[in-house]
DNA sequence: CTGAAAGCGCTTACAG
DNA sequence: CTGAAAGCGCTTACAG
């Protein structure tokens, strides 16, 4: 009984590692008066094996309290059971966006529910980047789900050739890319909101757009344009610096200045409508009656503003959803294309 | 030159995985000319290897593209390389509460300079929760950073039981737990402001209290007692039932109306009075002249309000740190004790 | 300083 | 349906 004892370690080296070894499957296999090979299938799908056996095995797992070792399994598999979840965005955009966090919460959840697990990487400086780079080559991650929003970004092509599945959020950062993406319909719903201020009356319907190096500053501005072509006012347009409360604020500023007869602005993100809500507010504009103002996200703040944001829903949810569905059909061998989700308007107070 | 080529998978399944299997060991080894032994040295510290073969082995390693196979090394070594962060909350307080994303990332951050990855878990759930403590059982990862607000939760002792390295972030959640924690200075951040607002010739000075069962709810309210002591006002306490806008807006509402003459408010966290400066603008009481304001946190939103917040700041980046080097010491087997950091007054426009 | 060898705990054809 | 055996790619005493 002194073998294979949890309570007295054995002396070899087990002083200075002090890990309990649990019990392996060949203890399992003894308990069960099985051979390893029948425990392992059970573990696996329990397919060819007698009922008996089954339970046998089913108790000796039991009352041992085998856990299986992952890292043996990962050996002869080749499958870590994991995926990465890359975000590849210069750091000030990262802190303060909470469409990531959503996204990132909504992803661990659902793998969660498939037992897979998912490892977060910062990819924002160059050393992160090749960090990511050898993590991925390593066999650590099965795939990855990249979150990069601006154009050329080094991480996607890169990724894109280590020859493992990747899925993007949002629209790929650059062209000739392989991998598949999940979005949301950008151009869509920005369409659904500047149609919606010219409804309610407006004329000289302004925007903020998003940085043009991303998806979200490309595609929400081309909806906007969509819908008023010509009809947008003359300096009605100002690009924010980057998705932030601070860009809104001076980028709002920077539109009054230059339209100020404008009733009416397309916002491109929540959290650059709340910096934009505040300039509005300085300038001495009332909301929604002197100037409307619709956001982009519908994000939690949305809700929490003076007055609440009108703006676009995107299905964060749904976004994290298929992402991992796309994700885990590659890394099963099958096919599975991009896909794009259908955004909504949400009407509240601003607007 | 057919064996081990990657162009040509070979016949026996690899179709099936087209996994393509890299370099190994022994290949770097060969073209080096010495043996898999020297190679594993030189990748653990280059003790005991001379400097030709440390140069062999490195050009032989940079021709082969090689890079080490975790799963075959955490069998051998037991060490996966890896920490858990668990967020074990309910869902509803996660999604909105930017402390614990900007606690994510810094971790993240720091662990990944140190060569070790993060795994996030969600653990709301007890499927969820089970799901941790098989994971941490199977030595998926070396150890846990643990944020739990909330006390009596159940997964706090069973990974204290569970005999691996945690460290908690935040007052532990339940006496008798052993393991260490780093947290901010709850309760003397709440005197500093508490006292602040005194000073600023308020004495009528109320407070919304974050739930009890939280480490912020009784540490900030404990803070606000210590300087107030019998001097606060009658009915001049209220707790919010979560760290939410909603609830920041609902306990400010309610303590309006218990106790209309405050002239000064202390919210126990920045999201909470987002709410709570919501309220006292629909009940037309002026921020800061009528009502003076005071947060906790000193979260992104806090620049963002209207008035801008004056709150207290909690040194997130180093809690992130010191958690993480607490950790890291307590997985290489030196010991390491708790810490609690201390908090700043920022004054805004609020208070 | 270095090589040969054992062993980490699993999965998976291969025979029965 | 099931067992025996090979092998996944590494690390680590053990001898030299």
């Amino acid at each position: 009984m002194v073998e294979g004892g949890g309570e007295h370690p054995k002396s070899r080296g087990a002083a200075r590692r002090a890990q309990r070894r649990g019990p392996t499957m060949e203890d399992v296999a003894e308990v069960a008066g099985v051979s390893r090979g029948t425990v392992s299938r059970v573990l696996n799908g329990a397919f060819h094996v007698s009922p008996e056996s089954l339970a046998a095995v089913q108790k000796a797992m039991r009352e041992t309290g085998y856990v299986v070792n992952q890292s043996a399994r990962s050996l002869v598999t080749r499958r870590s059971g994991a995926v990465a979840f890359v975000l590849s965005e210069p750091q000030d955009r990262l802190f303060e966006d909470p469409v990531f966090n959503v996204l990132l919460r909504a992803c661990t959840q659902i793998l969660g529910e498939e037992d897979c697990s998912l490892v977060l990487m910062l990819a924002s400086t160059p050393e992160e980047r090749s960090r990511v780079i050898r993590f991925v080559q390593g066999g650590h991650v099965d795939g990855v789900l990249l979150v990069s929003t601006h154009d050329g970004d080094p991480l996607a092509a890169q990724l894109d050739s280590a020859g493992l599945p990747v899925v993007v959020c949002g629209r790929p950062p650059a062209a000739g890319l392989r991998m598949p993406y999940v979005a949301a319909d950008d151009r869509g719903g920005a369409r659904l909101i500047t149609q919606y201020l010219l409804d309610q009356g407006r004329r000289r319907i302004a925007t903020v757009a998003g940085p043009e190096d991303t998806a979200g500053g490309v595609e929400r501005l081309a909806g906007y344009r969509d819908v008023l072509g010509r009809r947008a006012p003359a300096r009605g347009i100002v690009r924010a610096t980057d998705f932030s409360i601070a860009a809104g604020y001076a980028a709002m500023t920077e539109l009054l200045d230059g339209c100020p007869t404008l009733d009416a602005v397309f916002v491109a993100s929540d959290l650059l409508a709340v910096g934009a809500l505040e300039a509005l507010h300085e300038a001495g504009r009332r909301v929604p009656d002197d100037v409307l103002v619709g956001g982009f996200d519908d994000s939690a703040m949305a809700a929490a503003t003076r007055p609440p944001l009108t703006t676009v829903r995107q299905p964060l949810a749904q976004v994290a959803a298929e992402m991992v569905e796309v994700l885990l059909r590659l890394i099963a061998g099958r096919p599975a294309s991009s896909r794009v989700l259908p955004t909504t308007l949400v009407r509240r107070g601003s607007a």
